[in-house]
RNA sequence: GCGCGAUUAGCUCAGUUGGUAGAGCAACUCAUUUACACUGAGAAGGUCGGGAGUUCAAAUCUCUCAUCGCGCACCA
């Protein structure tokens, strides 16, 4: 027997070394498995794509939920002899990775202005270098088998091309469009976001309800009155025959200082019963009173700037900030006689999620992609179309869910994903910030060029705007698997029918098996690859989508750095282990269902490790010598292998129905209050009595190997480092094959 | 407004097709220097949020109410 054993388990110790050599095995990549031999060539693909962390800082409880689970299914998957890959990368993520170098910046007195947008972005790029080597080694203490030869990040060369691939196609069908549309502005950040980057908080607002002159014949009521001096039409209900008279009418009135032309018209979707049932229509700073002005071609007024001010050549209001000119136009309306009524309401304040900034609705030049639009498929594997139909992006979306070729674990996540698309409107995929994909776009005076390189000629200016950091993780599942060009073959990865050539790493790998990730970003994320494969694949971007919940404090609070309420996993494998960690991630965590962590939880797993330690300790000692290879066991003895076959047939059902938190509770249990309490109890008394007794030694040598096995995938280090030391030879528990039923 | 989830032991949660309520942690009693005190044995603790229904049988299925949490929409 090993000295160590002698001791008390050690994780810090163990831990580093142990993962060192996984990474000299190269067992991690499936080539080198293949090469080796503990894979076959032609086994069953298992692949899995790794969320890209943020390169904006530390990793955090939720990523390492992420990484636990998904390990498991990797390993798992190894352990059944499945060609098993499972690829690494970071995220640039464009808007959130700004702010934070701008307030390094900050500090450090320098705006981003001064600096140049070359300068800006070499700063922020060390910083996501920095960052992402720290994220590399926090993946690697999860004991995370990841294929580290294939890393990625959503900004680099190889996804800047499958960017540029999938920005063209989509241009040269339709379905990337530029206009001038109401978008969501953040001032603070200085760009549009998206409607999913938007959130939306409870307020106590004042309805002020006015006239805008004594001769306008119809009250309104809102509660933005600095945006009014931007109103072109009052709109009423078509039935509401109060106002029916002045339909159609067209009256000019000074209102705070400005000229206004005001037309009342009738439109379906006003609500006769709120307010007075007539509302100011401003189409340049709301979204619904933009469409509103869109169906009866209204004209647009902008009154506000991008800084949140007012700027619409009105002596008044000019230049003051937005809640100014609110008071100002109050007390316009009062010394006018014009207010009627102020009462108090609760509405919702939009603030920009990696801003906080309040959104401010602005018309703005952006690029749209177009949800609605019909184009032609070239190639379909998707069970509801085949290549030549005309289909929208919104039905690819909806159906590779309702088809089932994709399930969503756990299930009412279906339903949710399904209304989001039912209410998807078209996607504003510019941002005005230097950090992230430029936009392939070239103008040069009335010419425009969209491709993948910049055009030959002078004079070419190429768009500013950089693109949605979801445009590129959309692609992550085949941006990450050689496509649009697979280098190590030399071919492209679409073969010219639009099929997958089967034998690029694309044509193996993909759909990917399982997309694992938090419940939050299922629109974010997990639709926009479903939009982006099955676009620009005809295949779904993998079959299954488990969704894990968001790790709280014993309170049920969300973990943040304002709260100091946050665990940090780095600290917690320091004192504990990550088998430890692993197990409190995993354990009583169905998907989809928030985590509430304590450190008392991780302790217990720690008790656990070292009670996996002392138990192999002891067998090891009685059954020095014994072997597997020709079984003699006792019919008592059978029984006992019989029984736990029984559990591990259970447990092995559980891992396959990706219950693992059943699964690795059962383990647990198994291990310490069957074969450690009672097993173990047992036979050292039969040990005693006599101890040459095989069938007792051989039973408790095989238990504990097929225990450590299936203990495997949920703690990796501590099954390896007992495994490396009762084998003489090279081979690694991690590619030994699951125990046979 | 629409939808979703949760409600089970003091705390955190399991409970797979309905068949006598289960685990971890904490607390309690006792034992023990043992492979392991990062231990063992034992006891205690629940009218499964309330109510109604279906059924021979309901934590589980249906309806309803309540509380908490979440998503989406509206937001004049």
């Amino acid at each position: 027997m090993n000295e160590k054993f002698l001791q008390p388990y050690n994780p810090e110790e163990t831990e580093k070394t142990i993962y060192q050599k996984w990474e000299d095995g190269g067992l991690f990549n499936p080539d080198k498995c293949i090469e080796k031999g503990v894979c076959e060539k032609d086994a069953e693909p298992f692949s899995i794509v790794l969320p890209p962390p943020n390169v904006t800082g530390i990793l955090h409880l939720g990523h390492a939920t992420m990484l636990a689970i998904e390990d498991i299914m990797v390993r798992f998957a190894r352990m059944q002899g499945k060609r098993t890959l499972w690829i690494p990368g970071t995220d640039h993520a464009a808007i959130a990775t700004q702010a934070k170098v701008e307030k390094i910046l900050q500090k450090e007195g320098v705006r981003k202005h001064e600096l140049g947008r070359e300068k800006f972005l070499e700063r922020v790029q060390q910083y996501a270098l920095e960052s992402q080597s720290i994220i590399i080694g926090q993946i690697k203490n999860m004991g995370s088998s990841v294929d580290w030869s294939r890393l990625a990040f959503t900004l680099d060369e190889q996804r800047e091309k499958a960017v540029r691939t999938a920005f063209k196609q989509m241009y040269e069908d339709g379905l990337i469009y530029r206009k001038d549309r109401v978008v969501n502005w953040d001032p603070k950040g200085q760009t549009t976001v998206s409607d999913d980057e938007v959130n939306h908080e409870e307020q106590e607002a004042i309805l002020y309800t006015f006239k805008y002159s004594a001769d306008f014949p119809i009250s309104i009521a809102t509660t933005r009155p600095e945006t009014k001096v931007g109103d072109v039409a009052v709109a009423v209900h078509p039935e509401d025959v109060r106002y029916k008279e002045y339909i159609g009418k067209t009256y000019e009135v000074k209102f705070a200082g400005s000229s206004l032309s005001i037309k009342v018209i009738s439109d379906g979707s006003i609500d006769p019963e709120f307010g007075t049932g007539a509302v100011g229509i401003t189409p340049a700073h709301s979204q619904t009173d933009w469409d509103i002005a869109d169906r009866h071609n209204l004209p647009l007024k902008q009154v506000i700037n991008e800084y949140a001010k007012m700027e619409l050549g009105n002596e008044l209001l000019d230049g003051k900030k937005t809640t100014e000119a609110r008071e100002v136009i109050v007390d316009w309306l009062k010394e006018h006689n014009l207010l009627e009524k102020e009462e108090k309401i609760t509405n919702n304040i939009s603030t920009a999620e990696r801003t906080g900034g309040v959104i401010e609705p602005l018309p703005k030049l952006q690029w749209f992609i177009d949800v609605n639009k019909t184009f032609t498929l070239k190639h379909s594997e998707l069970k509801d179309f085949k290549a030549g139909d005309v289909v929208t992006l919104k039905q690819l979306m909806k159906s590779a869910v309702d088809s089932e070729e994709i399930h969503i674990l756990p299930n009412r996540f279906e339903k949710i994903y399904h209304n989001w698309v039912d209410n998807l409107r078209d996607w504003c995929i510019s941002r005005q910030i230097w950090y992230g994909h430029q936009i392939p776009v070239w103008y040069k005076d009335q010419e425009i060029h969209v491709g993948l390189e910049a055009p030959e000629g002078d004079g070419w200016q190429q768009d500013p705007d950089t693109l949605d950091t979801w445009f590129s993780s959309g692609l992550w599942t085949f941006s990450t698997l050689g496509w649009p060009f697979d280098d190590a073959q030399g071919k492209p990865t679409l073969l010219k029918d639009g099929s997958v050539n089967p034998d690029s790493e694309l044509g193996i790998y993909h759909p990917t098996t399982i997309l694992e990730t938090g419940y939050d970003i299922i629109f974010f994320w997990v639709a926009r690859m479903i939009l982006m494969s099955t676009y620009l694949l005809g295949q779904v971007p993998f079959k299954t989508t488990y969704l894990h919940g968001m790790v709280r404090d014993m309170k049920g609070q969300k973990m943040s750095k304002s709260k100091d309420n946050g665990i940090d996993p780095n600290d917690m494998i320091h004192k504990y282990g990550a088998d430890a960690v692993r197990m409190s991630l995993i354990i009583g965590t169905g998907p989809g269902n928030d985590i509430k962590l304590g450190e008392d939880k991780i302790r217990a797993y720690k008790k656990f490790a070292n009670k996996i330690w002392n138990a192999t300790r002891f067998v090891l000692e009685r059954t020095e010598g014994t072997t597997l290879d020709n079984l003699e066991l006792s019919t008592a003895d059978q029984k006992l292998i019989d029984t736990w076959r029984e559990s591990l047939a259970d447990i092995t059902s559980d891992m396959d129905n990706y219950r693992f938190y059943l699964a690795g509770e059962k383990l647990y249990h198994y291990f310490w209050h069957t074969f450690a309490d009672v097993i173990i109890e047992d036979l050292k008394k039969r040990l005693e009595e006599n101890p040459d007794d095989t069938s007792a030694k051989q039973t408790l040598l095989l238990l504990l190997t097929e225990q450590l096995k299936s203990l495997h995938p949920f703690m990796p280090f501590i099954t390896e480092e007992i495994w490396q030391n009762i084998h003489d030879d090279d081979t690694m528990i991690m590619v030994q094959k699951w125990p046979k039923l």
